[in-house]
DNA sequence: CCGTATCCATCCTGATACTG
DNA sequence: CAGTATCAGGATGGATACGG
């Protein structure tokens, strides 16, 4: 809903504080972070690390709906991240387990305001 | 860079305390929230807006390499989200201002801790 | 000044099938 | 168990031109 008045902008009278912000998105580091982490199964796997460590297995059946193709992309790119380690035991069959690093953590902790803010307005409240 | 050895993985010692997650990512709230502002422009655009009211004209000039086409879409669904005022001023030729609502400028505030740590990995450091 | 309308390239995601 | 390969659909974003 849009209002509509006949008085004389703000901006006419206010002066341009703002120089300009950063041009390339890419050199937002704000709106990197957030696209970071803005993908369909970032979150969810990070906040199923965030329990502890767990399998390639686990993880795709703590998850629900993720295929393996997504789960292995997701987990690829937040370990080329640094955001969670990669360990491959040596048993048969395989077994390979993923775990949150100290950044991966922090990122999490990061996330704790933005995390409230959506809770209280998540059309609940 | 993934780590091998050949010890016994630490879920199968570990018990599970997770049951698990939420599902449907439409269903949680820090993932839509992020998404919200995970786009192109929205972040620039809440964050020129945080200097004030502004109207659609300098906005367009104050966040290089965004298109008219783009800036509407942004601002629309900014608008049609609660987080930013349209108003439209009665001149001639007509001039729109747009400005934050609180609920924008608690959204800008919930970032705070995201920002911080966005800086701290920002290739920088 | 403040938009809309089109068209197009690219990215993201999912479905499905196959393998060391 | 823990992946990879391939294909296809929709969403996202940019370029350009036009209009009240």
């Amino acid at each position: 809903m849009s209002g509509t008045h006949s008085d004389v902008p703000s901006v006419v009278t206010a002066p341009l504080p703002d120089p300009v912000p950063r041009n390339e998105y890419e050199a937002c580091p704000v709106t990197a972070a957030v696209r970071r982490v803005g993908d369909r199964w970032t979150l969810l796997v990070l906040s199923v690390l965030k329990g502890g460590p767990r399998r390639f297995n686990v993880l795709e059946r703590s998850i629900e709906g993720i295929s393996q193709r997504m789960l292995t992309r997701t987990l690829r790119s937040l370990e080329s991240d640094g955001l969670v380690d990669r360990t491959v035991f040596a048993t048969n069959p395989p077994s390979v387990e993923y775990a949150l690093t100290a950044k991966g953590r922090g990122l999490l902790g990061a996330l704790a305001g933005l995390a409230a803010w959506a809770m209280e307005h998540a059309e609940g409240e």
